[in-house]
DNA sequence: CATGAATGAGGTTTCATTCAT
DNA sequence: AATGAATGAAACCTCATTCAT
């Protein structure tokens, strides 16, 4: 009970929790959320059935762990991305990260993609996400605000589902998509 | 055992069809390939959940006929755009046309995003798919190479990654997705 | 509606009736009576579901049809059979005989032998065949009887049961299983 | 979680194994395999439906538990019985203990010949019980040789199959047939 | 006699979640 | 915190049988 033991049972639960959501995405990305098993994402991170339910209240919960896990990630790219851009260089900088990012870790974003349209975690989906999705929007609107865009509001919106396409092209395709040649002729047209 | 009376019954057969198609299809799309029961299926289209399966050999059969029951609906579509694309004014009518048969039939569509990325029905939907998405990319690119585009390929893909993104974000958002702006914005930067 | 007309409809009735018959037969001797569904026999026997049960009143009427039709069959030599026996020599053929008549009808005698022990079936079952049982063993037991045998009923039933053994083993072996060189011992141990 | 509540819980749950084993086995034996139902054995056990898929994989690895349940039974008596006999006593005794095997869990010989000519799990019948059955036959040849009958191996084939017909029927007749006297005459014939 | 759509009970199996230990 | 047996609802599918035509 002393503060020492508590920290290590801390410090192991993290672990634990760790695995649980590691397998957890894995598995959900692989096999989609509604076919993966509470008991396979047990058995893969060494846990039993009835303890995950110590970590995460159910199968949702579960889910939404998962994503804020994938999304800490990315914090660092985020915060970073959350500045203003004002020239072409930055805007070229701010894309090309953004397919790194989604590069690094290509089963969270799959996953992403496999939830986009799942009304079954729509909800949750859109409470996690939408933050996101409206932050990178408006910092493209000001982007085209800046250069005198006719309709700023509209071109960041298509630039936006530009980006969601071709991540998706990407990853449903695998390495058939030319991801980098796609990339440099968006950026040309986009910038 | 007159013509008459077949064709009635050949008449009532299809209306029955054509009624669960229509179900399955409201439901896959409201709430999911996976989430939709075959009872729910049966009970909407006022059918014995025995009777179903004498229309259709199981779920994933009825999710094929799903789809090819809405390709089908586009096929005049589909055969106009298969001719070739020579001036900018024929790039716009077509993608404008794209987006036209998206909005004509939002249930089909959603269901198309839906299962976009479901691994568990991604063999079915590659099989049905596929064939237009790389006639859709091999039409692009011509269009492309005849402007003298310096990689026509890359460009055909973008312009299909980004119909796929600005499809996906309007069916998603709904009326808050302002799309003709967004239109006219992608023919711009796109034609 | 002539005598002409009737006498043809009862022919045609009879040979669809005997298509059926047999098509039931081949399909409870390969894949087991609890195992053949309806439809299966009538697409064999390309007779509609409904109309099946214009011939027989219900699957169990119908299994009862296959096995009156099968013994039929055999209504001949059940007729020589039921005379006495009085010498070796008749022993003898008389069970060889009763071996040809398994070898010539196989699919019949194996599902006789699956429907031996089914509880599902069984009343049906003891219903049509112990008679025959019978007759069998009382002849054996009097042809005993005359050779001075100390407790003939429990020879006869003992060769009963060796009958069934050996025909047990020889269907559901089949060629590996030495018919010829076996029933040779049998005669020899039993005459 | 001392050594000890861990033994009760394995033995509970072996109890629990056994219950099921035995409810099956009771069953599968009155009713038949392919007519007990599931949910009729889960009753049967008191344990949930669910549950059972917790000890058995499924029906077909449930069955495959009760062959190997009762098997385990007889281990004993077959492995007294795998020595060679020599002379006409052990043959006796070998022959009436094969008997007083059956007598003595006569649901699990039902079950058995109720299986015997089962297309539908004769692939796990004969996985499990054919070694038995060379076992059986190849000490009863090797016994007709010493004895310099004139073909050892049919007269063994034979003799198994009237073992196999003469259990059969006194599983089927119940006590109307003589078993004694019957065996009596198969000692006094195959010595 | 002939058709096959229709029914609805029942079958096996899966699974998120709970709970006694 | 940890286990995994236990639950029970719900899923997909099959099938003998009926019945309108």
């Amino acid at each position: 009970m002393s503060p020492r033991t508590e920290k290590q049972i801390e410090k192991l639960k993290q672990k634990k929790e760790k695995l649980i959501l590691e397998s957890a995405l894995l598995l959900f990305s692989e096999k989609g959320y509604g076919n993966t098993s509470m008991q396979s994402i047990a058995i893969r991170s060494k846990v039993s059935k009835g303890n995950l339910y110590n970590y995460f209240e159910g199968k949702e919960d579960l889910l939404e762990g998962v994503l804020m896990y994938g999304l800490n990630q990315f914090a660092e790219y985020f915060n970073e991305f959350s500045t203003e851009l004002f020239t072409e260089k930055e805007f070229e900088i701010a894309i090309r990260g953004n397919f790194e990012m989604i590069q690094s870790n290509k089963k969270f974003w799959k996953l992403y993609y496999n939830l986009f349209a799942q009304p079954e975690v729509q909800d949750l989906f859109t409470k996690i996400f939408t933050p996101f999705f409206e932050q990178y929007i408006a910092i493209f609107e000001m982007y085209y605000k800046n250069k005198g865009d006719n309709d700023p509001k509209a071109t960041a919106l298509l630039l936006g589902s530009a980006l969601d396409g071709v991540s998706l092209g990407y990853l449903l395709m695998g390495d058939t998509y030319p991801l980098n040649n796609v990339i440099n002729q968006l950026i040309e047209k986009f910038k």
